[in-house]
DNA sequence: CTGAAAGCGCTAACAA
DNA sequence: TTGTTAGCGCTTTCAG
């Protein structure tokens, strides 16, 4: 409604000198900003962000990119809106508002992003999953675009914090007496304390590599009191070849999954795992974006990694005596 | 990147010939204008939002704003990025952009819809739930918004269309060969076959109301054979009246319940229900917000009513011989 | 049918 | 420290 001139005329002060004010530029006079402040606060006063937008070149939005999940994406599982929430609680304090774009269905996916991107709707997007062919063509064009986890082509990357978890899961077993641990986690790399699992198995993400981790479990003489799986679907796959060779999973062996999913959810003994809190994941996507809004480089590497959160479960208790 | 002036001086005409060739003016020669649109489509141009918003005065923009569910809204059920999708796919035909607000949750909602709308970030705004008072208010600012059902205070509502449901469940019935209904809607007005109907009792919309609508109907002499209730928990409700007398629902009583709800899903029999289609009512939410946007008259009524989809259960078959 | 030009509200460069 | 002003890219009136 009210203009940036209504307000200057109203308080006898030229438009430059409310707009400096307004946006916290050093030189303006304590009174006079504080006079500036108080009358836009009165008068409801905000800038027109059109007007702005036309002449910064930039639009001061974050898009977050909502594309129906595929079933089988690890991330289905996490739920995107509270990813949302936590990227909006992380960037509204730095006045960037925050949109959520619905891809819509039926059009292609590249082209909906493709026009939004040649509008310069947003000066940085958030995508979950999407892939990476679009990917590369939007960071191409010059639009800081982050990501999670498995996502290629990206600008920046948000992670989980496998090495962190993997580690923990270590120490929980080892504090609990194990003392034969095996472990077949998919991520790369080790954790400091690696040293103290004695087994190194085949990496394995789903339930057919579970099984089959089973069989190469149970070759093993003497069999380990304890093994780190990826996930509650490796976990299901390593209950089921206990059982088969007539052990029970959570008594003869304990069990750790590295990632909480929907799949663990009616096994029994409940798998002891890691969520990762979808909150924290989208105050490090915000970071991470307030980063490569701020000229961080943008290599399309990892620049935050998120920490998981313990869940009890009936499968890792203690070592049999 | 590239300019409207750009696209004019590659042509050699001005700027205001392009700009009413790309909006579909009439009074454009038809080869210049077939010129101008091949030029834009082959270097990708597309109009700055942020200038035409400057100069129109209107964004193009429709929001829908998230506030995370109440637990106890009638709504929580309807999958929100469902209805989402609906919206875009009706509104993506009509160059507007839709976006998804997400409502901070420590911040008070109110705050944000309102810095939302004193900056005119979108022309309409969508919403489901929401309090009554900021609804009254943002209409109030004269920006149109439609919300479902429940909402008050609106431009514009899409509702369930009860009168329809209702009328559907009793000629189910009574082609299944029930002669004694009974109904027990919440919603108002009578559908047209409600003569069919031989008892009224009270309007229920809970499971607690739903017990005590059970004791009202095993009061009727002779019982009623089937009976229509307004949502899965009323049905759940009738389920215990039954059995405490010894009765079974599905064998004794026929229910039908006109809304299915997450509480049906772990019922014995299975309630035959009626489910909403998310995309239908988000079509219905797109057209409502056209309508408004071109100039339909904003009272507050409902604009538009979506049918209701029968869901098969086992809870209404025919009448015992 | 087309061109010229005003001006939407704002920021930033420049002048005072 | 403040005022003045150009101009972001577009639509639209007004002349021609």
């Amino acid at each position: 409604m009210s203009s940036i001139r209504d307000l200057a005329r109203g308080l006898g002060v030229s438009i430059g000198t409310v707009s400096r004010a307004l946006n916290g530029r050093p030189d303006v006079n304590a009174a006079t900003r504080a006079r500036i402040l108080a009358a836009a606060e009165a008068q409801g006063y905000s800038a027109n962000p059109a007007a702005r937008s036309l002449r910064k070149g930039s639009t001061n939005i974050v898009g977050f990119l909502f594309a129906p999940p595929e079933a089988n994406s690890p991330l289905a599982d996490v739920f995107f809106m509270d990813v949302v929430q936590g990227v909006q609680g992380a960037l509204c304090d730095e006045s960037l508002e925050l949109v959520v774009l619905p891809c819509p269905t039926d059009d292609s996916p590249e082209a909906y992003v493709r026009r939004l991107v040649s509008r310069r709707f947003f000066d940085a997007l958030i995508v979950m999953g999407g892939r990476d062919t679009l990917n590369a063509e939007l960071v191409r064009s010059g639009v800081p675009v982050v990501g999670l986890a498995g996502s290629g082509g990206l600008s920046a990357l948000v992670d989980f914090d496998h090495q962190a978890t993997f580690a923990d899961a270590i120490t929980r077993l080892v504090n609990l007496g194990h003392t034969r641990v095996a472990a077949a986690p998919a991520c790369p790399g080790r954790p400091v304390n690696a040293a103290r699992v004695q087994h190194w198995l085949t990496p394995s993400t789903t339930e057919a590599e579970g099984r089959a981790l089973g069989v190469e479990l149970l070759s093993l003489d003497p069999l380990p009191t304890a093994l780190i799986v990826e996930n509650d679907a490796v976990a299901a796959g390593i209950y089921a070849a206990l059982r088969t060779s007539g052990r029970e999973p959570g008594r003869d062996l304990a069990v750790i999954s590295c990632r909480s999913t929907a799949r663990g959810r009616n096994l029994q003994p409940t798998p002891a795992s890691y969520t990762y809190d979808p909150a924290l994941i989208g105050a490090a996507l915000a970071r991470t974006v307030l980063g490569l809004l701020s000229g961080q480089p943008a290599d399309g590497s990892v620049a935050l990694a998120v920490g998981g959160v313990f869940v009890e479960g009936s499968s890792a208790g203690r070592p049999p005596v």
